[in-house]
RNA sequence: GCCCCCAUCGUCUAGCGGCCUAGGACGUCGCCCUUUCACGGCGGUAGCACGGGUUCGAAUCCCGUUGGGGGUGCCA
Protein backbone atom coordinates (compact mmCIF):
# COMPACT_ATOMS: atom_id res chain seq x y z
CA UNK A 1 0.00 0.00 0.00
CA UNK A 2 2.58 2.69 1.41
CA UNK A 3 5.27 0.95 0.41
CA UNK A 4 6.75 -1.19 -2.45
CA UNK A 5 5.28 -5.09 -1.89
CA UNK A 6 7.59 -7.35 -0.04
CA UNK A 7 9.63 -4.83 1.06
CA UNK A 8 8.26 -5.22 4.59
CA UNK A 9 8.81 -8.38 6.40
CA UNK A 10 7.97 -8.85 10.34
CA UNK A 11 7.57 -11.96 12.42
CA UNK A 12 5.80 -13.43 14.93
CA UNK A 13 7.94 -15.34 17.37
CA UNK A 14 5.84 -16.61 20.53
CA UNK A 15 7.66 -19.30 23.01
CA UNK A 16 5.21 -22.13 23.55
CA UNK A 17 5.22 -21.93 27.06
CA UNK A 18 1.92 -22.08 29.08
CA UNK A 19 -1.46 -20.50 27.92
CA UNK A 20 -0.74 -17.44 25.38
CA UNK A 21 -1.27 -14.51 26.75
CA UNK A 22 -3.51 -11.00 25.45
CA UNK A 23 -0.13 -9.29 25.22
CA UNK A 24 1.24 -11.89 22.76
CA UNK A 25 -1.77 -11.18 20.85
CA UNK A 26 -1.39 -7.41 20.66
CA UNK A 27 2.02 -7.70 19.38
CA UNK A 28 0.99 -10.21 16.94
CA UNK A 29 -2.18 -7.79 16.00
CA UNK A 30 -0.18 -4.96 15.78
CA UNK A 31 2.64 -6.35 13.70
CA UNK A 32 -0.03 -7.93 11.42
CA UNK A 33 -1.64 -5.10 10.49
CA UNK A 34 1.50 -3.13 9.98
CA UNK A 35 2.38 -5.96 7.67
CA UNK A 36 -0.69 -6.31 6.05
CA UNK A 37 -0.82 -2.08 6.12
CA UNK A 38 2.22 -2.41 3.73
CA UNK A 39 1.64 -4.86 1.79
CA UNK A 40 4.44 -6.72 3.60
CA UNK A 41 5.68 -10.55 4.74
CA UNK A 42 4.58 -11.99 8.11
CA UNK A 43 7.27 -15.03 8.87
CA UNK A 44 5.59 -17.00 11.78
CA UNK A 45 8.54 -18.41 13.80
CA UNK A 46 8.15 -20.65 17.03
CA UNK A 47 11.04 -20.40 19.22
CA UNK A 48 11.07 -23.02 21.35
CA UNK A 49 14.74 -23.44 22.33
CA UNK A 50 13.14 -23.88 26.12
CA UNK A 51 13.13 -27.45 26.24
CA UNK A 52 12.69 -27.36 29.94
CA UNK A 53 9.40 -25.40 29.70
CA UNK A 54 8.45 -26.12 25.83
CA UNK A 55 4.97 -27.62 25.46
CA UNK A 56 2.53 -29.26 22.83
CA UNK A 57 -0.68 -28.12 24.57
CA UNK A 58 1.10 -24.39 24.46
CA UNK A 59 2.23 -25.00 21.22
CA UNK A 60 -1.23 -26.16 19.82
CA UNK A 61 -3.04 -23.52 21.62
CA UNK A 62 -1.27 -20.68 20.13
CA UNK A 63 -1.97 -22.25 16.51
CA UNK A 64 -6.06 -22.57 17.48
CA UNK A 65 -6.02 -19.10 19.01
CA UNK A 66 -4.01 -17.68 15.96
CA UNK A 67 -6.63 -19.13 13.40
CA UNK A 68 -9.83 -18.08 15.63
CA UNK A 69 -8.78 -14.57 15.29
CA UNK A 70 -7.75 -14.39 11.87
CA UNK A 71 -3.85 -13.42 12.74
CA UNK A 72 -2.60 -15.30 9.02
CA UNK A 73 0.90 -15.21 8.01
CA UNK A 74 2.46 -15.39 4.81
CA UNK A 75 6.15 -17.88 5.38
CA UNK A 76 7.00 -20.09 8.50
CA UNK A 77 5.35 -23.09 10.86
CA UNK A 78 2.77 -25.11 8.83
CA UNK A 79 3.81 -23.77 5.60
CA UNK A 80 7.21 -23.06 4.99
CA UNK A 81 9.33 -21.02 3.14
CA UNK A 82 12.76 -20.34 2.12
CA UNK A 83 14.08 -19.57 5.17
CA UNK A 84 12.89 -22.79 7.00
CA UNK A 85 12.62 -24.82 9.39
CA UNK A 86 10.58 -21.99 11.55
CA UNK A 87 10.76 -23.89 14.79
CA UNK A 88 14.35 -22.96 16.27
CA UNK A 89 14.23 -26.56 17.97
CA UNK A 90 15.10 -27.99 14.39
CA UNK A 91 17.75 -24.87 13.84
CA UNK A 92 21.00 -26.07 16.01
CA UNK A 93 23.41 -26.53 13.39
CA UNK A 94 22.68 -22.74 12.24
CA UNK A 95 23.30 -21.52 15.03
CA UNK A 96 26.51 -23.43 16.08
CA UNK A 97 27.61 -22.14 12.05
CA UNK A 98 26.91 -18.48 13.40
CA UNK A 99 28.46 -19.18 16.07
CA UNK A 100 31.56 -20.61 15.32
CA UNK A 101 31.86 -17.47 13.18
CA UNK A 102 31.40 -15.23 15.46
CA UNK A 103 34.27 -16.63 17.58
CA UNK A 104 36.62 -16.80 14.35
CA UNK A 105 36.16 -12.91 14.25
CA UNK A 106 37.16 -12.20 18.09
CA UNK A 107 33.63 -11.01 18.58
CA UNK A 108 33.06 -13.39 21.14
CA UNK A 109 34.93 -14.88 23.76
CA UNK A 110 35.04 -17.56 26.74
CA UNK A 111 34.45 -16.56 30.21
CA UNK A 112 35.37 -18.98 33.17
CA UNK A 113 33.97 -16.60 35.79
CA UNK A 114 31.40 -17.80 38.62
CA UNK A 115 28.94 -15.60 39.49
CA UNK A 116 30.75 -15.79 43.00
CA UNK A 117 33.66 -14.55 41.55
CA UNK A 118 32.26 -11.40 39.59
CA UNK A 119 30.20 -10.94 42.64
CA UNK A 120 33.30 -10.73 44.43
CA UNK A 121 35.51 -8.63 42.29
CA UNK A 122 32.41 -6.04 42.26
CA UNK A 123 32.49 -5.73 45.94
CA UNK A 124 36.09 -5.27 46.19
CA UNK A 125 35.83 -2.66 43.30
CA UNK A 126 32.92 -1.01 44.84
CA UNK A 127 31.14 -0.23 41.14
CA UNK A 128 27.54 0.34 40.86
CA UNK A 129 27.34 -1.49 37.56
CA UNK A 130 25.87 -4.88 37.70
CA UNK A 131 26.17 -7.77 35.31
CA UNK A 132 29.85 -8.90 34.18
CA UNK A 133 32.41 -6.90 34.44
CA UNK A 134 34.42 -8.43 31.40
CA UNK A 135 37.45 -10.40 33.91
CA UNK A 136 37.75 -12.81 30.78
CA UNK A 137 37.77 -10.46 28.19
CA UNK A 138 41.49 -10.32 27.08
CA UNK A 139 42.88 -13.75 28.63
CA UNK A 140 45.71 -14.88 27.23
CA UNK A 141 45.79 -18.89 25.42
CA UNK A 142 47.75 -19.49 29.14
CA UNK A 143 45.16 -18.98 31.17
CA UNK A 144 42.32 -19.93 28.98
CA UNK A 145 44.13 -23.17 29.19
CA UNK A 146 44.90 -22.78 33.32
CA UNK A 147 40.94 -22.60 33.47
CA UNK A 148 40.01 -25.38 31.62
CA UNK A 149 42.40 -27.40 33.27
CA UNK A 150 40.59 -27.16 36.63
CA UNK A 151 37.55 -28.64 34.90
CA UNK A 152 35.29 -25.00 34.38
CA UNK A 153 33.33 -25.53 31.22
CA UNK A 154 33.54 -21.65 29.32
CA UNK A 155 30.12 -19.84 28.11
CA UNK A 156 30.31 -17.76 24.97
CA UNK A 157 30.54 -13.99 25.88
CA UNK A 158 29.89 -11.74 23.52
CA UNK A 159 31.86 -8.78 23.53
CA UNK A 160 30.12 -5.68 23.67
CA UNK A 161 31.71 -2.21 21.45
CA UNK A 162 32.48 1.03 23.23
CA UNK A 163 30.87 4.11 23.13
CA UNK A 164 26.77 4.66 22.82
CA UNK A 165 24.31 2.71 21.22
CA UNK A 166 21.27 4.95 19.13
CA UNK A 167 18.28 4.11 17.68
CA UNK A 168 15.55 5.33 16.24
CA UNK A 169 12.53 3.75 17.84
CA UNK A 170 9.44 3.01 15.69
CA UNK A 171 7.23 4.01 18.55
CA UNK A 172 9.57 5.91 21.00
CA UNK A 173 11.73 8.15 18.98
CA UNK A 174 15.69 8.54 19.86
CA UNK A 175 17.31 6.08 22.60
CA UNK A 176 20.58 5.97 23.56
CA UNK A 177 22.32 3.68 25.95
CA UNK A 178 26.02 3.96 27.01
CA UNK A 179 28.02 0.56 26.51
CA UNK A 180 29.38 0.65 29.55
CA UNK A 181 25.78 -0.28 30.88
CA UNK A 182 25.39 -2.71 28.70
CA UNK A 183 27.64 -5.10 30.32
CA UNK A 184 29.23 -8.89 27.72
CA UNK A 185 26.62 -10.93 27.53
CA UNK A 186 26.32 -15.04 26.82
CA UNK A 187 25.53 -15.80 23.62
CA UNK A 188 25.13 -20.15 24.98
CA UNK A 189 25.44 -22.17 27.68
CA UNK A 190 28.36 -23.92 28.91
CA UNK A 191 26.84 -26.98 27.55
CA UNK A 192 26.60 -25.50 24.43
CA UNK A 193 23.03 -24.43 24.11
CA UNK A 194 22.44 -21.33 22.20
CA UNK A 195 20.13 -18.81 24.10
CA UNK A 196 17.88 -16.42 23.15
CA UNK A 197 20.29 -13.59 22.80
CA UNK A 198 21.77 -15.86 19.78
CA UNK A 199 18.93 -17.10 18.28
CA UNK A 200 16.57 -14.44 17.84
CA UNK A 201 19.02 -12.39 16.40
CA UNK A 202 20.44 -14.49 13.86
CA UNK A 203 16.77 -16.08 13.02
CA UNK A 204 15.62 -12.22 12.59
CA UNK A 205 18.61 -11.90 10.49
CA UNK A 206 19.03 -14.90 8.41
CA UNK A 207 14.94 -14.39 8.04
CA UNK A 208 15.52 -11.30 6.35
CA UNK A 209 13.04 -9.63 9.31
CA UNK A 210 12.92 -5.81 8.78
CA UNK A 211 10.96 -4.45 11.66
CA UNK A 212 10.66 -5.90 14.86
CA UNK A 213 7.72 -4.60 17.00
CA UNK A 214 7.78 -6.14 19.98
CA UNK A 215 6.89 -5.98 23.94
CA UNK A 216 8.07 -3.09 25.54
CA UNK A 217 9.83 -5.37 28.10
CA UNK A 218 12.71 -5.97 25.64
CA UNK A 219 13.62 -2.23 25.45
CA UNK A 220 16.56 -2.68 27.28
CA UNK A 221 18.09 -5.86 25.40
CA UNK A 222 17.82 -3.82 22.33
CA UNK A 223 21.29 -2.08 22.94
CA UNK A 224 23.37 -5.97 22.92
CA UNK A 225 20.83 -7.21 19.60
CA UNK A 226 22.07 -3.95 18.12
CA UNK A 227 25.16 -4.93 18.52
CA UNK A 228 25.20 -8.31 17.44
CA UNK A 229 23.67 -7.42 14.61
CA UNK A 230 26.49 -4.91 13.71
CA UNK A 231 28.89 -8.38 13.67
CA UNK A 232 26.31 -10.27 11.72
CA UNK A 233 26.12 -7.34 8.93
CA UNK A 234 30.20 -7.68 9.39
CA UNK A 235 30.24 -11.16 8.78
CA UNK A 236 27.65 -11.18 5.94
CA UNK A 237 25.36 -13.53 8.12
CA UNK A 238 22.72 -10.09 8.03
CA UNK A 239 21.85 -8.10 5.60
CA UNK A 240 21.17 -4.99 7.10
CA UNK A 241 20.03 -4.30 10.98
CA UNK A 242 15.83 -3.83 11.44
CA UNK A 243 14.33 -1.15 12.84
CA UNK A 244 12.67 -2.14 16.20
CA UNK A 245 9.58 -0.55 17.87
CA UNK A 246 8.76 -1.28 21.10
CA UNK A 247 5.08 -1.40 21.74
CA UNK A 248 3.42 -0.50 25.08
CA UNK A 249 2.91 -3.37 28.29
CA UNK A 250 -0.69 -4.25 28.89
CA UNK A 251 -1.35 -4.01 32.77
CA UNK A 252 -3.68 -5.25 34.75
CA UNK A 253 -5.15 -4.62 38.21
CA UNK A 254 -3.03 -2.00 40.15
CA UNK A 255 0.37 -1.00 38.75
CA UNK A 256 1.84 -4.34 37.08
CA UNK A 257 2.03 -5.83 33.98
CA UNK A 258 -1.00 -8.14 33.43
CA UNK A 259 0.82 -11.76 34.60
CA UNK A 260 0.11 -15.54 33.78
CA UNK A 261 -1.98 -15.29 36.62
CA UNK A 262 -4.27 -12.87 36.07
CA UNK A 263 -7.65 -14.58 34.65
CA UNK A 264 -7.89 -12.33 32.23
CA UNK A 265 -4.74 -12.68 30.95
CA UNK A 266 -5.70 -15.67 29.33
CA UNK A 267 -6.66 -14.92 25.32
CA UNK A 268 -8.58 -18.19 24.84
CA UNK A 269 -10.69 -17.85 27.75
CA UNK A 270 -12.16 -14.51 25.66
CA UNK A 271 -13.44 -17.12 22.88
CA UNK A 272 -14.66 -19.84 25.72
CA UNK A 273 -16.49 -16.72 26.93
CA UNK A 274 -18.34 -16.25 23.98
CA UNK A 275 -16.13 -12.74 22.49
CA UNK A 276 -16.48 -12.51 18.60
CA UNK A 277 -12.96 -12.74 17.51
CA UNK A 278 -13.24 -8.84 15.96
CA UNK A 279 -14.52 -7.94 19.00
CA UNK A 280 -11.54 -8.83 21.14
CA UNK A 281 -9.33 -7.53 18.35
CA UNK A 282 -10.83 -4.19 18.18
CA UNK A 283 -10.32 -4.10 21.99
CA UNK A 284 -6.73 -5.07 21.75
CA UNK A 285 -6.12 -2.60 18.98
CA UNK A 286 -6.89 0.56 21.23
CA UNK A 287 -4.39 -0.70 23.78
CA UNK A 288 -2.27 1.93 22.49
CA UNK A 289 -3.54 2.90 19.19
CA UNK A 290 -6.30 4.81 18.54
CA UNK A 291 -8.14 4.72 14.58
CA UNK A 292 -9.79 8.48 15.13
CA UNK A 293 -10.64 11.04 18.20
CA UNK A 294 -14.14 9.60 17.84
CA UNK A 295 -14.76 6.44 17.02
CA UNK A 296 -13.39 3.29 18.24
CA UNK A 297 -15.61 0.91 16.73
CA UNK A 298 -14.02 -0.83 13.59
CA UNK A 299 -13.25 -3.90 11.76
CA UNK A 300 -9.59 -5.30 11.46
CA UNK A 301 -9.90 -4.01 7.35
CA UNK A 302 -10.18 -0.53 8.90
CA UNK A 303 -7.62 -1.20 11.21
CA UNK A 304 -5.46 -2.39 8.15
CA UNK A 305 -6.25 0.39 5.72
CA UNK A 306 -5.51 3.49 8.84
CA UNK A 307 -2.56 1.67 11.07
CA UNK A 308 0.62 3.69 11.27
CA UNK A 309 3.30 2.59 13.67
CA UNK A 310 3.71 6.49 14.38
CA UNK A 311 0.50 6.95 16.03
CA UNK A 312 1.18 4.01 18.52
CA UNK A 313 1.31 5.34 21.83
CA UNK A 314 4.06 4.64 24.22
CA UNK A 315 2.86 4.80 27.70
CA UNK A 316 1.00 1.67 29.14
CA UNK A 317 -2.07 0.63 29.04
CA UNK A 318 -4.64 -1.23 31.59
CA UNK A 319 -6.58 -4.25 30.12
CA UNK A 320 -10.61 -3.54 31.06
CA UNK A 321 -12.54 -6.36 31.36
CA UNK A 322 -15.43 -3.99 31.10
CA UNK A 323 -14.48 -1.77 28.24
CA UNK A 324 -13.59 -5.65 26.28
CA UNK A 325 -16.91 -6.50 26.89
CA UNK A 326 -19.03 -3.41 25.77
CA UNK A 327 -16.63 -3.15 22.32
CA UNK A 328 -17.66 -6.86 21.93
CA UNK A 329 -21.28 -5.93 22.52
CA UNK A 330 -20.86 -3.50 19.93
CA UNK A 331 -19.67 -5.84 17.45
CA UNK A 332 -22.56 -8.33 18.28
CA UNK A 333 -24.93 -5.60 16.96
CA UNK A 334 -23.27 -5.34 13.72
CA UNK A 335 -24.15 -9.21 13.02
CA UNK A 336 -27.50 -10.43 11.76
CA UNK A 337 -29.37 -12.61 13.90
CA UNK A 338 -28.57 -15.83 11.64
CA UNK A 339 -24.91 -14.99 11.67
CA UNK A 340 -25.32 -15.07 15.52
CA UNK A 341 -27.28 -18.24 15.74
CA UNK A 342 -24.59 -19.69 13.55
CA UNK A 343 -21.64 -18.41 16.05
CA UNK A 344 -24.16 -19.23 19.31
CA UNK A 345 -24.64 -22.39 18.25
CA UNK A 346 -21.46 -24.45 20.10
CA UNK A 347 -22.40 -22.82 23.17
CA UNK A 348 -25.60 -24.13 23.17
CA UNK A 349 -24.36 -27.22 22.19
CA UNK A 350 -22.26 -27.54 24.69
CA UNK A 351 -24.28 -25.94 27.33
CA UNK A 352 -26.91 -28.98 26.48
CA UNK A 353 -29.87 -26.48 25.33
CA UNK A 354 -30.13 -27.70 21.87
CA UNK A 355 -29.40 -31.53 21.12
CA UNK A 356 -26.10 -32.12 18.92
CA UNK A 357 -27.15 -32.78 16.22
CA UNK A 358 -29.61 -30.06 16.44
CA UNK A 359 -32.94 -31.49 15.81
CA UNK A 360 -35.50 -30.13 13.50
CA UNK A 361 -37.82 -29.10 16.58
CA UNK A 362 -34.67 -27.53 17.99
CA UNK A 363 -33.50 -25.27 15.00
CA UNK A 364 -37.06 -24.11 14.26
CA UNK A 365 -37.20 -23.20 17.99
CA UNK A 366 -34.02 -21.21 17.67
CA UNK A 367 -34.72 -19.23 14.66
CA UNK A 368 -37.82 -17.81 16.55
CA UNK A 369 -36.21 -17.19 19.64
CA UNK A 370 -33.38 -15.70 18.51
CA UNK A 371 -34.50 -12.64 16.96
CA UNK A 372 -35.72 -12.29 21.03
CA UNK A 373 -32.68 -12.23 22.39
CA UNK A 374 -29.52 -11.15 19.99
CA UNK A 375 -29.74 -7.46 20.18
CA UNK A 376 -29.69 -8.31 24.02
CA UNK A 377 -26.58 -10.07 24.11
CA UNK A 378 -23.00 -8.61 24.28
CA UNK A 379 -21.14 -12.08 24.36
CA UNK A 380 -22.25 -15.58 23.09
CA UNK A 381 -22.33 -17.37 25.92
CA UNK A 382 -25.11 -15.42 27.15
CA UNK A 383 -27.83 -17.19 24.51
CA UNK A 384 -27.53 -19.75 26.96
CA UNK A 385 -28.35 -18.46 29.50
CA UNK A 386 -31.29 -16.64 28.53
CA UNK A 387 -32.74 -19.17 25.92
CA UNK A 388 -32.21 -22.08 28.10
CA UNK A 389 -36.21 -22.30 29.78
CA UNK A 390 -37.34 -22.26 26.57
CA UNK A 391 -35.62 -25.71 25.53
CA UNK A 392 -35.40 -27.47 28.80
CA UNK A 393 -37.53 -30.66 28.86
CA UNK A 394 -40.56 -29.52 32.03
CA UNK A 395 -39.29 -32.07 34.55
CA UNK A 396 -35.86 -30.07 34.32
CA UNK A 397 -36.87 -26.82 34.70
CA UNK A 398 -35.48 -24.86 37.45
CA UNK A 399 -35.51 -21.55 38.93
CA UNK A 400 -33.26 -18.93 40.31
CA UNK A 401 -33.61 -19.04 43.89
CA UNK A 402 -32.72 -15.30 45.27
CA UNK A 403 -35.56 -14.36 42.10
CA UNK A 404 -38.42 -16.84 43.68
CA UNK A 405 -37.65 -15.21 46.93
CA UNK A 406 -37.51 -11.59 45.53
CA UNK A 407 -41.04 -11.78 43.28
CA UNK A 408 -42.76 -15.22 43.91
CA UNK A 409 -43.92 -13.73 47.07
CA UNK A 410 -47.63 -14.18 48.12
CA UNK A 411 -48.19 -11.22 46.29
CA UNK A 412 -46.76 -12.66 44.12
CA UNK A 413 -48.43 -15.78 43.42
CA UNK A 414 -51.53 -13.94 43.34
CA UNK A 415 -50.79 -12.25 40.42
CA UNK A 416 -49.22 -15.65 38.93
CA UNK A 417 -52.38 -16.70 39.76
CA UNK A 418 -54.42 -14.35 37.93
CA UNK A 419 -52.86 -14.31 35.39
CA UNK A 420 -53.01 -18.38 34.49
CA UNK A 421 -56.97 -17.54 34.81
CA UNK A 422 -56.67 -14.89 32.48
CA UNK A 423 -54.92 -16.59 29.92
CA UNK A 424 -55.93 -20.10 30.16
CA UNK A 425 -59.11 -19.38 28.09
CA UNK A 426 -57.33 -17.36 25.53
CA UNK A 427 -59.27 -18.61 22.29
CA UNK A 428 -55.85 -17.91 20.34
CA UNK A 429 -52.49 -18.79 21.70
CA UNK A 430 -50.83 -15.52 20.24
CA UNK A 431 -48.27 -12.64 21.44
CA UNK A 432 -51.04 -10.31 21.12
CA UNK A 433 -53.72 -11.96 22.89
CA UNK A 434 -51.43 -13.03 25.30
CA UNK A 435 -50.21 -9.13 25.73
CA UNK A 436 -53.72 -8.27 26.15
CA UNK A 437 -55.26 -10.42 28.45
CA UNK A 438 -52.95 -10.05 31.11
CA UNK A 439 -52.52 -6.48 30.41
CA UNK A 440 -56.35 -6.39 30.88
CA UNK A 441 -56.06 -9.11 34.18
CA UNK A 442 -53.52 -6.72 36.10
CA UNK A 443 -52.99 -3.60 34.60
CA UNK A 444 -56.44 -2.37 34.44
CA UNK A 445 -58.39 -4.59 36.58
CA UNK A 446 -55.92 -4.40 39.66
CA UNK A 447 -54.28 -0.99 38.81
CA UNK A 448 -50.48 -2.20 38.98
CA UNK A 449 -47.86 -0.87 37.67
CA UNK A 450 -46.52 -2.96 34.67
CA UNK A 451 -43.55 -3.82 36.23
CA UNK A 452 -44.70 -5.04 39.78
CA UNK A 453 -47.29 -7.40 37.26
CA UNK A 454 -45.00 -9.07 35.27
CA UNK A 455 -42.32 -9.33 37.45
CA UNK A 456 -43.85 -12.36 39.19
CA UNK A 457 -44.96 -14.26 35.93
CA UNK A 458 -41.87 -13.96 34.19
CA UNK A 459 -40.05 -15.71 37.31
CA UNK A 460 -42.66 -18.41 36.47
CA UNK A 461 -42.79 -18.89 32.96
CA UNK A 462 -38.89 -18.00 32.53
CA UNK A 463 -37.19 -18.59 36.16
CA UNK A 464 -35.40 -15.51 36.09
CA UNK A 465 -35.87 -12.24 36.32
CA UNK A 466 -33.98 -11.22 33.57
CA UNK A 467 -35.25 -13.00 30.34
CA UNK A 468 -36.24 -12.60 26.92
CA UNK A 469 -39.87 -10.73 26.54
CA UNK A 470 -41.99 -12.19 28.12
CA UNK A 471 -45.95 -12.62 25.91
CA UNK A 472 -43.12 -13.47 22.91
CA UNK A 473 -41.53 -16.24 25.44
CA UNK A 474 -44.70 -16.96 26.66
CA UNK A 475 -46.33 -17.84 23.03
CA UNK A 476 -42.95 -19.46 21.66
CA UNK A 477 -43.12 -21.91 25.25
CA UNK A 478 -46.91 -22.80 24.38
CA UNK A 479 -50.02 -22.65 25.69
CA UNK A 480 -49.75 -25.71 27.81
CA UNK A 481 -46.37 -25.59 28.99
CA UNK A 482 -46.98 -22.00 30.05
CA UNK A 483 -50.13 -22.81 31.92
CA UNK A 484 -48.24 -25.78 33.69
CA UNK A 485 -45.06 -23.61 34.43
CA UNK A 486 -47.71 -20.73 35.97
CA UNK A 487 -49.31 -23.79 37.97
CA UNK A 488 -46.62 -25.33 39.26
CA UNK A 489 -45.11 -21.63 40.57
CA UNK A 490 -47.80 -21.46 42.75
CA UNK A 491 -46.65 -24.50 44.92
C1' G B 1 22.31 0.92 43.55
C1' C B 2 22.88 1.74 38.18
C1' C B 3 20.51 2.17 33.35
C1' C B 4 16.22 2.81 30.29
C1' C B 5 11.10 3.93 29.32
C1' C B 6 6.52 6.49 30.56
C1' A B 7 3.21 10.76 32.44
C1' U B 8 -4.38 14.17 29.37
C1' C B 9 -11.01 12.37 33.13
C1' G B 10 -11.39 6.11 37.58
C1' U B 11 -9.90 3.41 32.64
C1' C B 12 -8.58 3.40 27.09
C1' U B 13 -7.54 7.48 24.28
C1' A B 14 -7.90 12.35 20.58
C1' G B 15 -4.65 16.41 20.73
C1' C B 16 1.33 16.77 17.28
C1' G B 17 2.15 25.88 19.43
C1' G B 18 -3.18 29.50 18.56
C1' C B 19 -9.46 25.64 16.13
C1' C B 20 -8.91 23.45 23.75
C1' U B 21 -12.95 27.71 29.06
C1' A B 22 -9.38 19.96 26.27
C1' G B 23 -13.05 15.96 22.16
C1' G B 24 -14.70 10.59 22.04
C1' A B 25 -15.38 5.75 24.36
C1' C B 26 -15.93 2.48 28.73
C1' G B 27 -17.42 3.10 33.76
C1' U B 28 -20.44 5.88 36.93
C1' C B 29 -24.92 9.10 38.13
C1' G B 30 -29.81 11.15 36.57
C1' C B 31 -33.78 11.19 33.04
C1' C B 32 -36.54 9.24 28.69
C1' C B 33 -38.17 4.80 26.06
C1' U B 34 -40.15 0.20 28.13
C1' U B 35 -43.62 -6.32 29.44
C1' U B 36 -37.99 -7.50 32.95
C1' C B 37 -32.88 -7.11 31.47
C1' A B 38 -30.64 -5.13 27.65
C1' C B 39 -30.59 -1.99 23.31
C1' G B 40 -31.39 3.04 21.98
C1' G B 41 -31.82 8.38 23.17
C1' C B 42 -30.76 12.77 26.30
C1' G B 43 -28.04 15.03 30.15
C1' G B 44 -24.39 15.19 34.27
C1' U B 45 -19.65 13.70 36.66
C1' A B 46 -14.49 13.69 36.09
C1' G B 47 -8.39 15.06 33.43
C1' C B 48 -3.54 18.17 30.90
C1' A B 49 1.37 15.37 38.00
C1' C B 50 4.46 19.69 39.80
C1' G B 51 8.16 23.64 39.05
C1' G B 52 11.04 26.37 35.84
C1' G B 53 12.05 28.04 31.04
C1' U B 54 11.29 29.06 25.26
C1' U B 55 7.28 31.91 22.81
C1' C B 56 3.03 37.29 21.41
C1' G B 57 0.77 32.43 22.74
C1' A B 58 1.91 25.81 25.59
C1' A B 59 -1.79 19.93 27.15
C1' U B 60 1.45 20.41 22.92
C1' C B 61 8.79 22.31 22.65
C1' C B 62 13.21 22.20 26.40
C1' C B 63 15.14 21.36 31.48
C1' G B 64 14.37 19.76 36.35
C1' U B 65 11.38 17.46 40.27
C1' U B 66 7.97 13.94 41.67
C1' G B 67 5.44 9.59 40.60
C1' G B 68 4.92 4.91 38.00
C1' G B 69 6.94 0.92 35.18
C1' G B 70 10.84 -2.12 33.25
C1' G B 71 15.82 -4.04 32.82
C1' U B 72 20.10 -5.57 35.42
C1' G B 73 25.15 -12.23 36.09
C1' C B 74 24.24 -19.17 31.43
C1' C B 75 15.00 -17.07 30.77
C1' A B 76 12.38 -15.64 26.53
Amino acid sequence: MNSTPGSVRVRFCPSPTGSPHVGLVRTALFNWAFARHHGGTIVFRMEDTDKERNTQESYDAILELWRWLGLTWDEGIELGGPHGPYKQSERGEIYADALARLRESSYTYECFCTNDEVDARRKASGSKIMGYDGFCRELSAEQRAAFAGEDRLPIVRFRMPDGSITWTDLVRGDISFESEHVPDYALCRANGDPLYTLVNPVDDALMEITHVLRGEDLLSSTPRQLALYGALVELGIAQETPKFGHLPYVMGQGNKKLSKRDPEAHALAYRDQGFLPEGLMNYLALLGWAISGDRDIFSLEEMVEAFDIKDVNPNPARFDVKKADAINGSHMRLLSTEDITHRALPFLKTAGVVSDPVSDADAQLLELAMPLVAERINKLTEAVDMLGFLFVDEQDFTRDEADVEKLLTEDGKAIVQASHDAVAGLHEWSTAAIQEALQQALVEERGLKPRVAFGPVRVAITGRRVSPPLFESMELLGRERSLARLQSALG
